[in-house]
DNA sequence: ACGTCCAGTGGAAGCGCTCCCACAAGCCCG
DNA sequence: CGGGCTTGTGGGAGCGCTTCCACTGGACGT
């Protein structure tokens, strides 16, 4: 006695129901396992069958019903974006933007989703790990942004298939990621405004607590110290333009005879641009003034900045590239490292 | 013969393999169909085997296969977040952010997922629609923003569970959607500033492709027309910041005499606000500035901007829960709509 | 002429889960 | 004290798919 448990009325076309695997062979007169071939590469069938396959699959308007097939496969064919989350601060942040666009973009190529996950740190993050822990995708991509963050670890522990954007704070051996060398950036601008003649260099630095403004602050100093210069005039900026016009502030009140800014972000610069304008300053003449990023804004300023090009787009590019091929052969997450170098891209700010 | 298709190494206690509710159900020397319902929300379960199973769960490390219990289910429990995305725009608009935020956040007390879906119209979006319709997500929340978007139609004829954000452009009849009226906050705006005296009022207008922007002028237009002004100051932005200083320098040029300024948008007003202070107008005495939305901008601007309030939130949250509705009864896809009242904010700009 | 090989094919065994159903107790009621 | 409950339980049948394996027949080498 056959079982026949959907409703009565479905013994016609049945519209509501979506057509399966089955219905598909059955219409192309073959079995469910060629048509199965058929539909995922065609390998070992005959021309004659694929096409009464392909035929009958965009007759019935077929889709393979992804959780049975990722029952079998045990892929999912979706990775994760996760971004932790503290504040609003992520998504004014242009660099944030392009990541997400960059990373969506790739992953679209192989057909991949994107499930986006953002989670504070604290209740969220426990969330968060257990979905990651639970076969629902096949491996993620951290921003990496924050210091007291133990993302890597457990990531590690997991031994998902991961890769950072952005050296991750702990268990940076144990990881894959990518990162810009934010210490050359940093030195690289602090370089040219040296060379340019400025004696009295400030810098607007980002948040302690984030490797990037870290490393460029790093990249100023010794930049200054090597020269000869001082080193005191920093102030601290939250990436955002209003930051940066706070900080710009600051400085020019602290040190009036400043001659050069180099800022942690182009948003900072802009907002440094603003309050020189502001106080009369003409630059670059008066004060020189470098960005970092180069993503929409620099050449929309003015004048238009000069800045330390952060190549945000490759770099998402190659995580997802890094986590593929983790993701590939399942030997498990390897720790590989690409860092990518700045470079300036001069304009009229300096 | 039993089949052994698994490494040998699997005999042992095996930490590779992510344990299943066989082993759960053995350890706990119950059934797996106990097993499964102790999992669930252990409706009739007696206490004892509830408390062996949820041992033997945190014993193992156990977390279900979302695959197989989709497969009977027919849930996924994750649910699509649709942005077209002709440009950048989206990202950089507060009030897309604050969306995303809300929705995550509703989403995230029903453990479901969000699985973001970037798209812009072309080759990608037949992509999008083949997703939306091979049961990977169980229903989807769109951010409706451009005029040109058939996303509508395609979803009503998918039945698929959805639910707008923003009237949809076609087929507002057939789908769900959350909105506020913006007609009506164009005219509260404007009226407040007729009120005030002002006699010489201009809009910066948003983008004529989008619902919010369109919306917003006519409620500008028909205000002053009742009160008997002209309606001739319109300059459109495209909802940024510099495209309001562009536009308010447009206007003042226009006009020099304008007397207020209604403005589609917060970051729109604080462009306006900057244009106004360099030609040296006093706000609000000289001219008094009104924005839209209210969500971060208006506070941080200087004066601090009175605004229509947009309750970006409570939209996408009730987006959430209209969508949870049509998803949970399965009747399939209703077409109710729920219409936001705009509330004036009074602060100092007018 | 015979074995060998290989492209194609279908049968069938699961992937890990939920849920229908049958069944065993214990309970209360008349 | 037997019939009806409710409550808890396990057996087992799938959900729709991929893939192993055994099998066919024709092309090929010797």
């Amino acid at each position: 006695m056959p079982r026949v448990n959907r409703p009565p009325s479905d013994t016609s076309a049945g519209q509501g129901a979506a057509p399966t695997l089955d219905e598909v062979a059955s219409r192309a007169g073959v079995s469910r396992a060629t048509a199965s071939r058929a539909i995922n590469g065609g390998n070992r069938v005959s021309a004659t069958a694929q096409a009464a396959v392909e035929t009958a699959v965009r007759e019935l308007g077929y889709t393979p019903n992804p959780a049975a097939r990722s029952l079998v496969t045990r892929r999912t064919d979706s990775v994760a974006l996760v971004v932790p989350e503290p504040d609003e601060r992520v998504f004014s942040d242009p660099f944030f933007v392009h990541t997400l666009r960059g990373v969506n973009r790739m992953l679209a190529t192989r057909d991949l989703q994107l499930v986006l996950l953002l989670a504070r740190p604290g209740e969220e993050e426990r969330r968060l790990l257990r979905y990651l822990g639970s076969r629902h995708i096949d491996g993620a991509i951290v921003v990496s942004h924050h210091r007291n963050d133990r993302l890597a670890d457990h990531l590690a522990a997991l031994s998902l298939p991961c890769a950072f954007i952005g050296r991750p704070w702990t268990s940076a051996d144990k990881v894959a990621y990518v990162d810009t060398d934010n210490l050359a950036g940093g030195r690289a601008a602090t370089e040219l405004l040296v060379e340019r003649g400025c004696r009295r260099i400030a810098t607007i630095a980002g948040p302690g607590d984030m490797a990037a403004g870290i490393d460029r602050l790093e990249g100023w100093r010794t930049t200054l110290r090597a020269a000869g210069l001082a080193d005191d005039l920093v102030e601290h900026g939250d990436f955002t333009e209003v930051g940066g016009e706070a900080a710009a502030r600051l400085l020019l009140e602290r040190a009036p005879d400043l001659d050069g800014i180099v800022a942690a972000s182009d948003l900072m610069a802009a907002g440094a641009l603003r309050v020189l304008a502001e106080a009369g300053r003409v630059v670059p003449d008066d004060v020189a003034v470098v960005g970092y990023d180069d993503v929409g804004v620099p050449e929309r300023t003015s004048p238009t900045l000069t800045t330390v090009r952060n190549p945000i787009g490759e770099m998402a590019e190659q995580a997802v590239r890094l986590l593929l091929e983790q993701i590939d052969d399942q030997r498990g997450p390897r720790p590989i490292r690409v860092i990518f170098p700045p470079s300036l891209v001069r304009r009229d700010s300096a």
